[in-house]
DNA sequence: TCAAATAGCACTGTTTCAGTGCGCTTTGCC
DNA sequence: GGCAAAGCGCACTGAAACAGTGCTATTTGA
């Protein structure tokens, strides 16, 4: 439903938070003495985020999460791909390993797949350009137009 | 889970092969005919188009349907909103009449709410500037960049 | 008058999602 | 050494959204 799920959600506000206090350890405790959210599911999260490299976690009594890299390093395509799985505009790219590249199930000459693709692009460079710190500037406006012809702008297909 | 649904699939799936066919009445059979799509399920989508003034519909025998504009004013954005409904990137962002419009359910200062709908407006942009004519020309780059300030770009905050 | 097409409405099985339960392991600190 | 706080791992449940179908009525061209 072109939508990001609560565990997006939840993702972002601790990420967030962490930008915010970049190099300190934050504990889900933490987190949920800020936002009212559940604190075991945002544990999930985290535990999800540790394991895609995205943040670090440290264990014991004074444990928790910081982020693995600078805010400026990591998108937001990264983040929801790591917790909601990879942003398939439809189910009809699904079968593209057991199908040929170029035919799907929808029809020979498929006129379809070509435009959702284009879709799916669009949005993936959309997330791309967008880094955790730009969302956690709030004023500063997002950068997510053109990235200047200067980092990895590799997968932007939409753009012409 | 930032995913079209597949009755946005099917629908564009019917509106692509209308701007292929622009001034024709087409059926759901014709389209049945052309691609593996349950065209009981294609016939609900193509009444919601027509609801939504899309596309107009013809009864009686030699009825179907044709689109109510040309396609260069048809946006992905509209298409989207009439078959899955609003795109809201979370549901914090539901409780906006219930609530006034600095407070959500989730902070006193909430800082992931901007972000979060920054994300939103930017998604909505790109499919604000995607025309049923760009999906429909698979070799033309879709021009879903800078309006290059000249039509309608009202709602586009990301974009600076 | 018949056949083909849309209109309307409701229903069902499946999948995904949000949230929780429970026990284990690690580690700082008294 | 032991307690408490924090993360780790797995599995489960209720609710909601989704995909698809059944059935019947209405319209209309031939």
């Amino acid at each position: 439903m072109l939508q990001l799920t609560k565990r997006t959600e939840y993702g972002l506000i601790a990420l967030v938070h962490m930008a915010d206090h970049e190099g300190r350890v934050v504990s889900v405790r933490e987190i949920g003495e800020h936002y009212p959210v559940p604190r075991r599911l945002m544990a999930e999260v985290l535990k999800d985020l540790a394991h895609a490299g995205i943040v670090e976690s440290q264990r014991g009594a004074t444990g928790g999460y910081m982020l693995a890299r600078s805010a400026d390093l990591i998108t937001l395509a990264e983040i929801v791909t790591t917790l909601e799985g990879e942003p398939l505009i439809t189910n009809c790219e699904g079968h593209a390993d057991k199908l040929a590249h170029e035919s799907c199930d929808i029809a020979p000459t498929c006129r379809i797949r070509s435009p959702l693709q284009r879709i799916r692009e669009g949005i993936h460079g959309l997330m791309e350009r967008t880094t955790l710190r730009s969302l956690s500037r709030p004023s500063i406006p997002v950068p997510l137009r053109a990235p200047s012809a200067t980092h990895e702008s590799g997968g932007d297909v939409l753009t012409a």
